[in-house]
DNA sequence: TAGTGTTTATTTAGAT
DNA sequence: ATCTAAATAAACACTA
């Protein structure tokens, strides 16, 4: 087993960090407290559950606490709302650091999470398709690989509120997944789809004295650690979906330039490559185009079988198909719910460039101790989890990361050869996120945290051992 | 009227 | 092949 350490996690930047998470805890604590007084009572006779449970703090708590770094512990409770102000800072490496966009690609770095932090050359992500080096908050065209319903709880969590409002919810969405800035809004329908089926999310009706639209949603922790648990399992990357709206022009940015390693100049129609990228780019097709043998279905069940993989159009295929069905869709704009919050006070909440993936381990740690006075789930318990950490069976631990990085390395060394065309465009475009200048200012309350991904695999796997100890430290 | 919430239907992909 | 979960679309009702 593979493990990390702390000091290869937050290489740098602890001090800041500290810093910040002690302002943005004060802050969120005064926020949270004036709008407490407003909006208890609907959900006061479940206070404790709602801000013990629900609120999904305890994801946060949880995630990371390393026995072997209980430095770091004092840390954890606003990771995810507070980034490392290390070689990551500002929140979006990709936008906001452009020489990453000239670092090179090193196979064979010593772990996945040394890997995904570099924030690799975005092309030659594309073309490896790892999720974890799409910057989803600055990337529009790849749709981020969660559902519906872990978004939604992940924009719980990061509201670290007992209940969040619909638009509270889209905000944060939009807030962090660029995809759905300029996705057809349609997806806002999924989100309400989602809330209203899914047994894991419960509607906390808004008080009468409360102005505002709508309900509040909160999370049922009884299923939420399931919902949780199963999203961390089969977090399995679709094909990559390319935001429709970018797709023809792309097309047509780079049909003429996009045959040929040497024909990935920058400057097209105001995409540009930068030469490094480009050399880069070539350097990588040609290792790929001479490496074939990579077996999408060794991957299967890994990260890296995870990867977005371009299998013919099949990305698309559903759009086409229900495009074919219903005709033409006018094209919709978003009426924008998203900027019309009714609840300024709970938006401001959710501050913070979130780290998703961070959230989805951390829980699936905190399935451990989603107890309080719950029982376990019956599929937690069976799998030999035991609560409040004493230990952590194989079983539970996520599917593929015990071998990621054997993995990891493998898959880098082979090369992933599958050159669907989509896949190329949107490698020119994760080359050059879509401009979001104009979207900074709104951007600007977002706090930074991104522990990437596979920090967190590697260090849950490294504590898996002994979990009880995080779990001590946290008590 | 726009936003919110519910429900039904369909399609797709992955799992078994 | 079948089942299931998720995504998507759409219709409709309710409400601030």
């Amino acid at each position: 087993m593979l493990s990390v350490s702390c000091a290869d996690l937050w290489p740098e930047g602890s001090v800041a960090l500290e810093e910040e998470v002690v302002t943005a805890a004060a802050k969120a604590e005064e926020l949270d407290s004036a709008h407490n007084t407003s909006s208890t009572s609907s959900c006061c006779s479940s206070v404790n559950l709602d801000d013990s449970l629900t609120s999904l703090q305890w994801l946060q708590e949880f995630s990371i606490l390393g026995a072997n770094v209980p430095q770091q512990a004092h840390h954890q409770p606003h990771l995810f709302g507070h980034q490392p102000l290390g070689s990551d800072a500002p929140a979006s490496p990709l936008a906001g650091d452009p020489a990453s966009f000239g670092m090179p690609l090193t196979p064979g770095k010593p772990t996945a999470a040394a890997y995904s932090r570099m924030q690799t050359l975005p092309s030659i992500v594309a073309y490896g398709h790892c999720p974890d080096e799409v910057d989803y908050k600055t990337n529009p065209h790849i749709k981020p690989p969660y559902s519906y319903a872990i978004l939604i709880c992940m924009a719980m969590q990061a509201s670290k509120k007992s209940k969040i409002t619909l638009s509270c919810i889209y905000k944060w969405i939009t807030d962090n997944f660029c995809y759905y800035r300029h996705a057809d809004p349609t997806w806002q329908n999924s989100i309400r789809h989602n809330l209203s089926l899914n047994k894991c999310f419960i509607k906390v009706p808004r008080q009468k004295d409360e102005p505002g639209k709508g309900g509040f949603w909160k999370i049922d922790p009884q299923y939420a650690e399931r919902l949780l648990s199963g999203a961390y399992k089969k977090r399995r990357m679709p094909p990559v979906q390319i935001n429709p709206a970018f797709q023809n022009r792309v097309r047509t940015n780079l049909q003429p330039q996009s045959r040929g390693p040497s024909n990935h100049t920058g400057g097209l129609n105001g995409l540009f490559v930068n030469p490094e990228s480009q050399r880069l780019l070539q350097e990588f097709e040609e290792a790929s185009g001479a490496d074939q043998n990579w077996d999408p279905h060794l991957a299967e069940g890994t990260m890296l079988g995870s990867w977005p993989v371009v299998r013919g159009r099949s990305g698309l295929k559903r759009k086409q198909s229900q495009g074919s069905r219903n005709g033409i869709k006018a094209p919709r704009r978003s009426s924008s719910p998203l900027l019309s919050t009714d609840d300024p006070k709970e938006i401001g909440l959710l501050k913070g460039d979130f780290d998703w993936d961070a959230l989805l381990d951390s829980a699936l740690s905190g399935e451990l101790s989603l107890d309080g006075e719950e029982p376990l789930s019956p599929i937690i318990k069976e799998e030999d989890l035991t609560v409040r950490g004493t230990h952590m069976s194989p079983i539970e631990a996520p599917a593929g990361t015990t071998d990621l990085h054997v993995l990891m390395e493998t898959q880098r060394n082979n090369d992933v050869t599958d050159f669907a065309e989509e896949t190329f465009l949107a490698t020119a475009f994760l080359e050059n996120p879509w401009p979001e200048e104009e979207e900074q200012g709104r951007n600007d309350f977002l706090c930074s945290s991104t522990v990437n991904l596979d920090q967190l695999f590697d260090l849950g796997d490294s504590l898996g051992g002994d979990p009880s100890t995080r779990i001590d430290t946290l008590l």
